[in-house]
DNA sequence: TGCGAACTGCTAAGAATTTAACAGGTCAGG
DNA sequence: CCTGACCTGTTAAATTCTTAGCAGTTCGCA
């Protein structure tokens, strides 16, 4: 009934799965060089070998390499990387968020993005009447 | 000058972590239950005593238990755990990270709350202006 | 007082993870 | 047609992580 749910990655695992998700796909010479503390070339592809193995990522062939990436699409993963930040740091609060999100990177933040925030908002405003 | 830096829990660490930033603070029982897969007491409390000695929580004696904190604020290690979430998975963009919030959150956000998120950002409009 | 419950730390075994050595295969250029 | 560069997979050893057993301490209570 119930899928295999492997949920806990081993740490260079997870390493890995991320650098998958920032660049979208990648070889294993790629992720070596993202990865910190870079071991050997042959772990890596080992690695990237269990992780298909576990249904985590696939693999296609371009020219002599493998081009890895993920098999969950991104915004799966991201949304359940964003709930699990919300449940242990946030009491599940969008708001709390939010304020953190804005408190770290304020000054960052061009008027023109924050224009950009306010209409996503009122655009979610907008959809919540409808329904 | 830079700080020792252990950057990367193993498993077990990583969701003892997040326990004791989702509780504030904790027993070794209380992580125990709210582990999954929970392992015997002993192993609970050899692996908070292992965060502590990494330096990533410490301890306060209340009557006969100890109860753990983490060592570094939540603040801050929410923060970084956003900074890395958004790197992940968002191109480092603000915008883009709220949008996945709202379309994950959106069926459970009334009104209200929509405008207090709408409130917070012309906050941060503000203050901006201001500096 | 003596016993059991509820804590603690230490330690060593067992399991899982991580690593690199080695053994292919394929291709381009001399 | 060799050779070296560049890719792959398999395997087993080294390291790290995880677990539970055991021993010690303190406390409340019969």
């Amino acid at each position: 009934m119930s899928k295999h749910e492997t949920p806990s990655l081993s740490r260079r695992e997870r390493q890995i799965m991320d650098i998958i998700y920032a660049q979208g796909s990648t070889s294993a010479a790629e992720v070596r060089e993202a990865l910190p503390d870079a071991p050997s070339d042959s772990a890596v592809r080992t690695l990237l070998r269990l992780l298909e193995e576990k249904g985590h990522v696939k693999h296609a062939q371009v020219g002599r390499k493998y081009v890895y990436s993920p098999v969950v699409t991104a915004k799966k993963a991201s949304h359940s990387a964003l709930r699990n930040l919300l449940q242990t740091f946030f009491q599940d609060s969008v708001e709390q968020t939010l304020a953190s999100l804005l408190d770290m990177k304020s000054s960052d933040l061009s008027d023109t993005e924050l224009e950009r925030l306010s209409a996503l908002i009122s655009q979610a405003r907008k959809q919540g009447k409808k329904s």
